[in-house]
DNA sequence: CGAGAGCTTGAATGGGCTCAAGATTTGTGG
DNA sequence: CCACAAATCTTGAGCCCATTCAAGCTCTCG
């Protein structure tokens, strides 16, 4: 039912940091500086969602948003016509859920077995009245959110099947939090189907499959349990250019 | 070289009370209430672009931030190999140049003769800090860019060509400031080229051309002189439909 | 071990791109 | 105000990449 406690605990107390201080020299035993989501934490409710289970549903009341402890959530826009785009992927670490109005406007479903904390939107909204600092970062995530929205909106717009994989395979390099065992950096956990990156990068999965076939025949990546090993980071950089449109 | 300053005043009575009051009952004479953006008013300054001029450019240190007065301006990313793309258009009343980071993660350039206000980033953070509503206020408007780019997001992955065509043309229709003469709604100006239409929609300067004239042929849009007047809202809500891929 | 979901691979089709040429609008200077 | 050049926009023909349709394979887990 419910993930590992062990591993769960260990990642909230890196994550509860914030993602910026990154950077930062790591301090294991306990949290060097206060941050921001500290005064947060008293309001955090804990809660496990398994593989394929829905957190919230577009149209619900936003009243709540949410930090990934573990596992990995998609965030799913669906039309009349049944068209489906993943908007995001939001990995341990990531806040989500904040909305400037008070219906959902995406529903988010966990991609894996997924353990989040969840905080009452009333009392974020309190403490960042309150205290400045909050408010700025709260600011701060939309604002990254924004310009990684820019990021992937080039990447729709502009680029081609190849190079969507080759850049969603870096993304997720880039962003994984790093692999607790073997942290060569190399290997990437895809906890997502094809599908979930199909729609997340405007192709279908046929498509997602042979760019990602060729990758292996090329030896730029291999295949791993659920995931992939990046054998040629440069390679992978520039894979599918000149397949470009323009 | 400057705009003529009689409609700018106008625009900008109407705009500095912010976009979330536009269904409250006009006050033409005087503000009714106060908007959290009135604070800042103070260390507004004006300028004027002329068409293609640019506001800032990428990399640039992200100091100030801005809002439009009158005119339009194109939020522009650029990649190694010259492909563009329009990640956002900014009308009359939008802010626009709020960033997490330091730098500009995309350029930004009038589209057509414009005017700005722009405010020191020092000066908004500090009256954010200060002013919990207006720190509320900056997060929701980060947060609806957010909501708009899922939506670009969805369209650019998902959606045909004469889809992302009509789609674009319903959104400038709403988002346009309600034309002081005329008001009937139906007019939509399009102060920016084709290419950047193009540039927007991830397609090119022929297949927007070609589908504006399928538009027009069918009598669901007319063209005028630097737009389009909307003939039959629900045939464009409507077009494309079933050209869809999925 | 069996069933179903998820993934891979192949062949054919088509929507949007490329290339090309002409029409229209805009801007500028005489 | 007009003429000319440059920029922008429209229209046509052919092609290519990603999709569609189809079939077989491989995990997962009950």
């Amino acid at each position: 039912m419910q993930a590992q406690a062990g591993t769960t605990a260990a990642i909230a107390a890196a994550v509860f940091k914030g993602r910026a201080d990154r950077a930062a020299p790591p301090t294991p035993a306990r949290p060097a500086a206060a941050s921001p989501f500290d005064a947060l934490e008293q309001f955090g409710t804990r809660r496990a969602f398994r593989r394929g289970q829905e957190v919230y549903a577009a149209g619900d009341p936003a009243d709540r948003c949410y930090r990934v402890l573990s596992g990995g959530v998609r965030a799913v826009g669906l039309d009349e016509e049944g068209r489906r785009h993943v908007a995001e992927f939001f990995l341990p670490g990531d806040l989500f859920g904040l909305e400037a109005a008070d219906a959902r406007h995406l529903s988010a479903e966990a991609v894996a077995d997924t353990v989040l904390v969840w905080y009452p939107r009333r009392a974020v909204e309190a403490m960042a009245e309150r205290h400045g600092a909050l408010g700025r970062r709260l600011r701060e995530v939309a604002l990254q959110g924004l310009r990684r929205a820019h990021e992937t909106m080039f990447l729709l717009g502009r680029k081609a099947a190849g190079e969507r994989v080759a850049a969603f395979l870096l993304e997720m390099a880039e962003r994984a939090p790093a692999d607790p065992c073997r942290a060569d950096g190399a290997r990437v956990a895809l906890p997502m189907t094809r599908a979930d990156i199909a729609d997340h990068l405007g192709l279908t999965i046929e498509t997602v499959s042979r760019n990602m076939a060729r990758l292996c025949r090329d030896g730029t990546i291999a295949a791993t349990k659920r995931g992939v090993e990046i054998r040629d980071r440069r390679a992978l950089r520039g894979f599918g250019a000149g397949t470009a449109k323009h």
